[in-house]
DNA sequence: CCTATCATGTAATCCGTTACATGATTAT
DNA sequence: ATAATCATGTAACGGATTACATGATAGG
């Protein structure tokens, strides 16, 4: 039973799996796809390598299928639960994020922004309708994390919008 | 000279460099904090270990003070600038950044909101005050890289703030 | 049948973080 | 003087990415 540090990744993993009963890696992959991959995504390859690791210091257990391809499945334990709603309920550190933006990045350093700002922009509004077809197809049911989350996925890539459109010279007026 | 892989930590060291003559990896540490550092931070320690990693490949000399302290100075080469000038004008790839905000991961997967909440608020609020008073530094300074990416920084702290006085049940109205 | 794509993983590398340490300045 | 903070680094570790690889399934 090994000591390890839990990171984002690690609250990721086990947050999913407290959703769930007994996953494979693929799973985990399918659920951070349908969700939180919008906010913090992940490598494929790290959805191996975290439950083992996980696995190894007591919040989940690691069992094989026993026919075809003996796949790994993981069970989030006491320890795990535990973990995680400690987390959960904890104050979180008072750092706040980063913009992190390639092409911001590049805006700052003096590349010509009109050009980045066209392609941007259109890069942002795909995402926006993605978001808004994921919001319709939450409407109605009750509010909800991830559908809290969504909300401000939707709010910053309106703000992205906005702030490329005028980069652009667009001038929208409305996002 | 050993073949290394750019990051966009390389191109932030890179792109200070160009702006500077020669610098200590201290000099870096002040440039970082004086704007970039607020969209892309970098721990100090990188900035010891990167100029070195972009000097082993030719990007950068590296010097050391005769006398007293025996710094070590840097200084950009051509093909440092050639490097960088690529990068800069080159398309930045598609993919959107993401929001990455822990207390939006632990909001994602069902933490009390509002107790987040109204801490994020004040935090974004003093974040953006910041800003602010940046903005009003930079008044009538012709239009620069920095600036814009400080109006993108305004945009989304505006918005962060509307997000969690929301959540937090403030209804303001106005960022 | 053959070819893509999906599903499932292992291994190596390496960048970034964490931990540690000490010399120089400034404040009290 | 002494404490505190600033300045300047080194070393180890580990999580995340990259590269590679192969079995299953579906489409043509």
């Amino acid at each position: 039973m090994e000591d390890i540090r839990l990171t984002p990744t690690s609250y990721v993993v086990l947050g999913l799996l407290t959703q769930a009963d007994e996953v494979t890696p693929y799973d985990l992959k399918a659920m951070v796809a349908a969700g939180i991959g919008n906010l913090w995504s992940l490598q494929h390859t790290q959805l191996y390598a975290e439950p083992e690791r996980l696995a190894k210091a007591g919040y989940l257990t690691e069992t094989r299928e026993d026919g075809g391809r003996r796949r790994k499945l993981y069970r989030i334990t006491p320890a795990g639960r535990q973990a995680f709603g400690a987390w959960l309920s904890a104050e979180p550190a008072g750092d706040l994020p980063e913009l992190r933006d390639i092409s911001l990045l590049k805006v700052f350093f003096g590349a010509e922004p009109r050009h980045i700002a066209t392609r941007q922009v259109a890069e942002h509004r795909a995402k926006l309708l993605e978001y808004q077809k994921l919001e319709r197809a939450l409407d109605g049911a009750e509010v909800s994390g991830p559908l809290l989350a969504l909300r401000a996925g939707l709010g910053h890539e309106r703000e992205w919008v906005r702030y490329w459109a005028e980069l652009a010279g667009e001038r929208d007026d409305r996002a």
